[in-house]
DNA sequence: TGTACATCAGTGAACGCGCGTTCACTGATGTAC
DNA sequence: TGTACATCAGTGAACGCGCGTTCACTGATGTAC
C-alpha cells in the first residue's frame, strides 16, 4: 500500500472537518422545510421547531444557520434558482435534431420537474405566495432565466425577427407557463398517468400556440 | 304618515334579524382573513384566534359559522370564483366597439382588480399555495371561467375556425396570464405609477401574442 | 509528533405566550298559543 | 296583543400544548507552538 487511504469513516461522511458536518446539517435544515411544504403547507406556515425536529437537530441549533426563517427561505430561494438554471444549460446540451423540438423540451422538462420535484414545488407555489420578501426575491430569479432562455432563443437564430425587448416578452410568458405547468404536474401521484398525459399535451399545445403568435408577430406593428 | 318606517337603526343595520346578524358576523369573519392575507401571509398561517380577533368577535364564536379553518377557506373561493363570474359580466356589457378592444379589456381589468384587492390577492395567491384542498377547489373554478370565457369569444364570433378544445385551451393560458398579472399588479401600491403602466403594457403585448397565436392556429396541423 | 488552549456546532432547561378546543353560560330574538 | 317558552349567536374561563428565543453548557475539532 503506498499511500494511506482516508479512513473509510470519513470516505462515508461520518467524519468530515467541521466546516463539512456544518454544512450538511445546513442542508438537512432546507431539505427538512422543501418536504414539509411537500405534505401541503405553505413557507409562512412553517415553524422554527417543526423543521429543526424535522432535520433531527435540537430547535436552537437554528440559530448556527439563519438568523430567522425569513432567511431560510431566501436560501432555498438560491437553491431553486440554481435548479432552474441547470434545467436550461441541461436543455442546451440536449439541443442538435430539430425535428419535434418542442415536444422533446416538454418531455425533457417533466423529467426535470419530476427529479428536482421539491424545488419546484417550491418555486411554483411560493413565487405568488404568502411572504412577499420572499416572493420578490423568487420573481427576480425568474426574470433571470427569462432571460437567459432569451439569449438561448437568440444563439439558436429563432425568432430572428424579434426585438430584443420582444422576445424577452414572449420568454416571461413561456416560463410562467412552464411553472403553471409544474405546479399542476406536482399536484398530481409520481407514476406517469392518463392525466398526467392530459396535462402536458396541453402544456404542449400551450407553447406551440405562443410560439406561433411569436412568429406571426412584427415588433413595427400599431404600437402595443 | 301614512305607513310606519323602519326603525332607523334598523334601516342601518344596527339592528336585524337574527339570520341577518349572523351573516354579518360570517362575512366579517371571511374579511378578517382577507385582510390578514394582505399583510403578507398566506392562508395556512393564519389562525382562528387571529381571524376572530380581526373580526371582532370572541375565538369560540368561529365554531358558529365554519367548523374549521378549511371551510373558512373553502368559502373564500366561493367568493372569489363569484367575483371572477362578474368581471366577466361587466367586461361583456362593455362589448360593441372593436377598436383596441385588447387594450379596453385590459383597462377594465386593471379597474376590477383594484376594485377587488382581496379577492384577486386571495384566488392569485392560493392558486398554487400551502392547501391542497384549496388549491383544488380553486382550480377547479378558474377552469370553469375559463370556460364560460370560451363561449363568451364563440358567441362574439371571434376565432371561430378554432375547434372548441383549442378554444379553451388558449382561454386556459388567458386566465393563466390574467391571474398572473394580478399577483403582479397586487404587489405594487394602489396608485397608478411608471412600473404599473410597464407591466399592464407586458400584459397587453402577450395577451396580443395568445391572440396572434390563435389567428395562426390550425386544427388540423401536425397532431400536437 | 505531542501538548495546551481556542473555537464553535450542537445541547438541554427554562421563559412567557398564543394557540385550538371544551364547556357551561347569557340574554336577545323568534315562535306558539 | 300579550305571555311563556325555545332557540341559538356570542361569551368567558379553562385546558394542555407547542411555539420562538435566551442562556449557560459540553465536548469534539481545529490551531499554535
Amino acid at each position: 500500500m503506498p499511500r494511506s487511504q482516508p479512513p473509510a469513516a470519513e470516505r462515508d461522511g461520518l467524519l468530515a472537518t467541521r466546516g463539512e458536518r456544518k454544512q450538511r446539517t445546513r442542508e438537512a435544515l432546507l431539505d427538512a422545510a422543501l418536504r414539509l411544504m411537500a405534505e401541503g403547507r405553505s413557507f409562512t406556515s412553517l415553524g422554527l421547531r417543526e423543521i429543526t425536529r424535522e432535520a433531527g437537530v435540537v430547535p436552537t441549533s437554528f440559530y448556527r444557520h439563519f438568523r430567522d426563517l425569513d432567511e431560510l427561505g431566501l436560501a432555498l430561494v438560491d437553491d431553486g434558482a440554481g435548479t432552474l438554471r441547470r434545467l436550461l444549460r441541461e436543455a442546451r446540451a440536449r439541443g442538435g435534431d430539430y425535428e419535434d423540438l418542442l415536444r422533446r423540451s416538454v418531455a425533457i422538462y417533466r423529467d426535470y420537474v419530476r427529479e428536482h420535484r421539491l424545488a419546484f414545488l417550491f418555486v411554483a407555489s411560493e413565487r405568488s405566495g404568502g411572504s412577499p420578501l420572499i416572493r420578490a426575491a423568487i420573481r427576480t430569479e425568474v426574470s433571470h432565466f427569462a432571460s437567459e432562455l432569451a439569449q438561448d432563443l437568440r444563439r439558436l437564430n429563432l425568432l430572428p425577427h424579434l426585438s430584443t425587448a420582444t422576445l424577452v416578452m414572449v420568454c416571461g410568458l413561456v416560463v410562467d407557463t412552464m411553472l403553471n405547468a409544474a405546479g399542476l404536474l406536482l399536484d398530481l401521484p409520481e407514476s406517469p398517468s392518463r392525466q398526467e398525459e392530459e396535462l402536458l399535451e396541453t402544456f404542449v399545445r400551450q407553447l406551440r400556440l405562443i410560439f406561433l403568435g411569436a412568429a406571426a408577430w412584427r415588433d413595427d406593428q400599431k404600437r402595443s
